[in-house]
RNA sequence: GGAGAAGUACCCAAGUGGCUGAAGGGGCGCCCCUGCUAAGGGUGUAGGUCGUGUGAGCGGCGCGAGGGUUCAAAUCCCUCCUUCUCCGCCA
């Protein structure tokens, strides 16, 4: 969410900024008119509550001094009517104000760079060497079928497409890597590990910014209205929700494992097959609560503790700087980090890490003091993921194949792994 | 799921319609006494947000949330949420 006053003094900047986007940014004409709007009704309305305080504690001294105030009682009651029609009236406003609010994208940081799409996102840097195979490669879901370690068609019985059952090695490779990961930012990179709940409030999907916007991407518990989390950004954020944190507390580092559902609607047909894109896959997420000026060296570092965790397993990578058409909603600068995949002979996401400066904060008020008495202010919120499970078995998979349909385990895995070197059928 | 109780400012807590536009403590700030990790006395302080004004300020809202009754609600009524106790069920 935007700083209303930012709108009200800035209008055309923020608006220049905003065309950059690749997002709908049409409702913002409403603004100004609805922002005027409200501040008329609010001045004519509280000036008649201020006159109907004074004059109750009028009829109050009256009855006391037993004087009749049934005529100062009846102008009163046209007073209060008119003020019960004012406030319907300022609801409606405030009501629509704050959808505005809540549906208008972040503004992209100057550093990203301008651009229309995906194609105008900026390589920052790459890692490793993508690994010329003697012998057809074979994608992931073929090996991980091959060794007993992927499951797709019993997944699609038991519950529907896009799901998967890991099995054997398979799910002892998952789970060596969720506690591979989650030692490693834990014990190296200074985090605090969070095991979260995997529903949430419609509050709190509204203060990471999934709603109002996003409702169909999401899964829906109706009887609730609660709803599974897409990533564990969304309960880890919202535990500050409406606090004011004290500056010693800062930054907060919070390091947290979930399974992460997504509804994928509006992606039928893509990665059909293997890990890609699944509707529940688990992932291993950053957050950091950081003081404002602080949060652009934590981009940086969030983005470094995910890298390093493609180094230790020695998988290909690059870093790409979102362009503003590519940005997502909430993001003023996003860092995406791309895994070789062989089988798609192409990098594909694994971890995304972004800044939503103050966005977030504001949408679900979290907030900190500089000093005891001092005034309360947004802090600043990032996350990253550190990383996605399911992708980072596929790189494996694909990675370290062996010509006999084998695959070597990356040897900081090893031992999380019961000492084994390799999986293999044989 | 059933029955009951409770939710007031950082914490505890008084308060059943109008001099409460929130008493009293604790804590916190300052001062005094004492003096070395004890205790005592005095005094001050109450959050947040919105509107308005260049500004000091003025005004609105605020007693879990949202409605309602009333000229007037912490106080009466309704709905919801959370916490606690007992019972039932249960990993």
């Amino acid at each position: 969410m935007l700083d209303a006053k930012l709108l009200r003094n800035d209008f055309a900047e923020v608006k220049r900024k905003l065309s950059h986007r690749n997002e709908d940014i049409s409702a913002l004409d409403r603004f100004g008119d609805l922002d005027q709007k409200r501040r008329d009704v609010i001045q004519e309305v509280e000036e008649l509550k201020s006159q109907r305080n004074k004059v109750s504690q009028e009829i109050s001294q009256m009855k006391r001094e037993k004087k009749d105030a049934s005529e100062i009682i009846e102008q009163m009651q046209k007073v209060s009517a008119r003020v019960k029609q004012l406030d319907e009236e300022l609801r409606l406003v405030d009501e629509e104000l704050h959808y505005l609010l809540l549906t208008i994208p972040n503004l992209p940081h100057e550093s990203a760079p301008i651009g229309a799409d995906e194609e105008e996102n900026e390589e920052v840097r790459k890692w490793g060497e993508i690994p010329k195979f003697e012998f057809e490669a074979q994608a992931h879901w073929d090996l991980g079928k091959d060794l007993g370690m992927l499951d797709f068609e019993r997944a699609a019985k038991v519950t529907g497409s896009r799901f998967v059952i890991y099995k054997g090695m398979g799910a002892r490779l998952e789970r060596a890597l969720i506690n591979f990961m989650m030692d490693l930012h834990e014990d190296e990179h200074g985090y605090t590990e969070i095991m979260p709940p995997y529903m949430v409030n419609r509050e709190s999907m509204t203060g990471t910014g999934q709603l109002p916007k996003f409702e169909e991407d999401a899964f829906k518990i109706r009887e609730e209205d609660y709803f599974l989390i897409p990533t564990a950004e969304v309960p880890v954020t919202n535990m500050h929700r409406d606090e004011i944190v004290s500056i010693e507390e800062l930054p907060m580092q919070y390091v947290a494992y979930s399974a992460c559902f997504r509804s994928e609607a509006g992606s039928a047909g893509r990665d059909t097959r293997g890990l890609i894109r699944q509707h529940q896959f688990n992932k291993v997420e950053l957050v950091h609560f950081v003081k404002p000026e602080d949060s652009y060296d934590h981009l940086e570092k969030i983005a470094s503790h995910a890298e390093k965790v493609l180094q230790l397993l020695n998988l290909p990578y690059r870093v790409l700087n979102m362009c503003t058409g590519d940005l997502g909603f909430t993001a003023a600068k996003k860092y995406d980090i791309e895994v070789w995949i062989p089988s798609n002979d192409a990098y594909r996401e694994i971890s995304s890490c972004s800044n939503f400066e103050s966005f977030q904060a504001r949408r679900a008020n979290i907030r900190f003091k500089r000093e005891k008495k001092g005034k309360a202010e947004f802090l600043h919120t990032l996350n990253g993921s550190g990383l996605a499970i399911g992708r980072t078995v596929a790189a494996i998979l694909e990675n370290y194949q062996q010509e006999d349909g084998s695959v070597i385990i990356p040897e900081v895995l090893r031992p999380y792994m019961g000492g084994k070197e390799k999986i293999s059928n044989l």
